[in-house]
RNA sequence: GGCCCAUUCGUCUAUCGGUUAGGACGCCAGGUUUUCAUCCUGGACAGAGGGGUUCGACUCCCCUAUGGGCUACCA
């Protein structure tokens, strides 16, 4: 088939938008993007019940954090030719197709309340609303035509619900699993209408929605699989079958310690984000941490989601959103689910941290040094950013890694006073900042020098001289090469931190 | 319970009947270093089990086990 490629990504606003969803949205987009076709955004809110406010907004703008580019619907530039692209929008749309199925003896109309339905359950075990049991049911195969259009007369609520014919084997073509069989006396009549609020329930709207909106592709999670077959029965009652969008059930983001699906839980368990952005529960105030304020580059998040799943077949492991679009392909998606690793998450970060421009590092870690009062010119932070950016993860990290360049030390790390500061140190010291004192030149090469042709002269040991300067400098056993740090802070700070340890450090 | 999907190092994965089963994260060791980290080098670590098919199975088939998903007037 040589239709254009048109694919969506059809969340539900029920809150914040989870990284499994981000990645069957990446998915989708890689495709789109690798055949030239469409990316569409669709917001299927028909369960008015689940509404969360707010949650939409979240949806576009975590996808515009990652560069998920939307051509169609909701956050597009323009809406686009199907328009509206809200589902709760799109209501007198449906209706049509409901009772298109209904006059064609495809679907009928179901009064049970949702008592009713649960006290047969009760009743019946593995009760199933189906070919067996909808004769024992109150629809309009049970009741006269009269009554059923008394009863929708007289306010009543119903459903509408799917006729499904019993045994017969319903093939899926699924491009990640190939065929799928199920019987279809497994299946329920499922509810395609309710007529409380108007709105069709997920599958049928699913289903009208990807025909009029000529979706070529569906991709979207494995636990959609299990209802693909009813889909398929849907395109082929409603006269579509030579329309059907081809089926990708990617497999499912797993919990990284022990099993299951992963959930909002498992990130505050384990402490790391499962969501993109930062979210606040409109309702009960919670907020849940995001990968974009936790300082993730969305290319990092973008790259490790991209193989969570799928890979290009090499041994390549940084893409660019670019590289992954030539060479995605839904045949490389694996089949199953993938367990998330934090930890490579981070070395995604790590790495990206160290591929940019340094320009662009120390211009973000201004921007924390302005949050946190300190104001410093940006050739100075880009020199510490150089110095330390090596060892950081996280934008964030630099602060960690620097923060003895702009503030000087007030304790001493109690365990390398324990092991480095001798006797005889405060004298060393104090000759130390003698010899510090009349170097003009205090660039790294010059001073380096001088200090150690001093250490050499006076036979002091390198290593507890070298120590005790940097112990006296940072605070703590850690830092970059410790004339890279005296160049930086230059003469008057060396000299004054010095001096400071000397009089504080007391055994 | 029923139905569906899956199963290679701890984790993400390569392998599309014949390989010393490769890479990456993590882990361990060594090296670099005045410290910590980075970095470099090296190492340990895998085909769930049982049957077939085949000259030959990680690879194909079946069974079992295990894991996951679905089973709503939720998506």
């Amino acid at each position: 088939m040589n239709r254009k490629v048109r694919v969506r990504f059809a969340p539900s606003p029920t809150g914040p938008l989870h990284i499994g969803g981000v990645r069957t949205a990446l998915y989708n987009y890689l495709f789109a993007r690798k055949f030239n076709g469409d990316m569409l955004l669709r917001i299927e809110d028909t369960d008015s019940a689940r509404f969360v406010p707010g949650a939409e907004d979240y949806i576009v703008e975590a996808l515009s954090w990652l560069g998920i580019e939307i051509d169609e619907g909701i956050g597009a530039k323009t809406q686009g030719m199907h328009a509206p692209y809200r589902q709760s929008e799109r209501k007198p749309i449906y209706r049509k197709y409901v009772d298109q199925l209904l006059d064609a003896g495809l679907a009928y109309i179901a009064f049970d309340t949702p008592a009713e339905l649960d006290s047969k359950r009760a009743e019946i075990a593995n009760f199933q609303y189906d070919a067996k049991t909808r004769g024992i049911m109150t629809n309009s195969l049970t009741i006269t035509a009269d009554e059923v259009a008394n009863r929708i007369s007289n306010g009543e609520q119903y459903v509408v619900r799917i006729k499904i014919e019993p045994n017969e084997e319903i093939k899926v073509q699924d491009l990640i699993r190939g065929e799928v069989i199920i019987n279809s006396s497994v299946i329920d009549d499922k509810v395609l209408f309710k007529s409380s609020d108007g709105l069709p329930t997920y599958h049928m709207a699913n289903v009208v929605d990807d025909f009029l909106m000529e979706i070529s592709h569906v991709i979207r999670g494995e636990e959609w699989l299990p209802s693909a077959p009813l889909h398929v029965l849907l395109y082929r009652y409603l006269g579509w079958t030579a329309q059907m969008p081809q089926f990708a059930h990617l497999p499912l983001l797993l919990k990284p310690d022990g099993n299951g699906k992963l959930s909002k839980r498992d990130g505050d368990r384990l402490g790391f984000p499962v969501f993109p952005l930062n979210w606040t529960d409109p309702k009960t105030n919670e907020t849940s941490s995001g990968y974009r304020e936790a300082g993730y580059f969305p290319e990092a998040v973008v790259n490790f989601l991209s193989l969570l799943g799928w890979n290009s077949g090499t041994e390549q492991e940084i893409f660019s959103m670019q590289e992954l679009i030539d060479q995605f392909s839904l045949e490389r998606v694996s089949k199953s689910g993938a367990k998330f690793d934090y930890e490579k998450g981070k070395w995604f970060n790590h790495k990206y941290l160290q591929n940019k421009p340094i320009e662009e590092i120390a211009n973000l870690f201004q921007h924390i040094l302005i949050d946190k009062g300190i104001i410093e010119d940006s050739d100075k932070v880009q020199k510490i950013t150089s110095l330390v950016r090596e060892r950081a993860v996280f934008v964030n990290d630099l602060w960690l890694q620097s923060s003895f360049f702009f503030v000087a030390p007030t304790t001493y790390d109690e365990k390398t006073v324990q092991k480095r500061w001798k006797a005889e140190t405060p004298d060393q010291l104090t000759e130390l900042c003698d010899v510090l004192a009349v170097i003009d030149d205090f660039g790294a090469e010059n001073t380096e020098e001088i200090v150690k042709a001093w250490i050499t002269a006076n036979e002091y040991n390198l290593g507890a001289i070298m120590n005790a300067f940097r112990l006296s400098l940072v605070g703590e056993p850690k830092g970059p090469h410790i004339f890279d740090i005296t160049a930086i802070i230059g003469k008057d700070e060396t000299l004054a931190r010095i001096r400071k340890a000397i009089s504080s450090i007391t055994l």
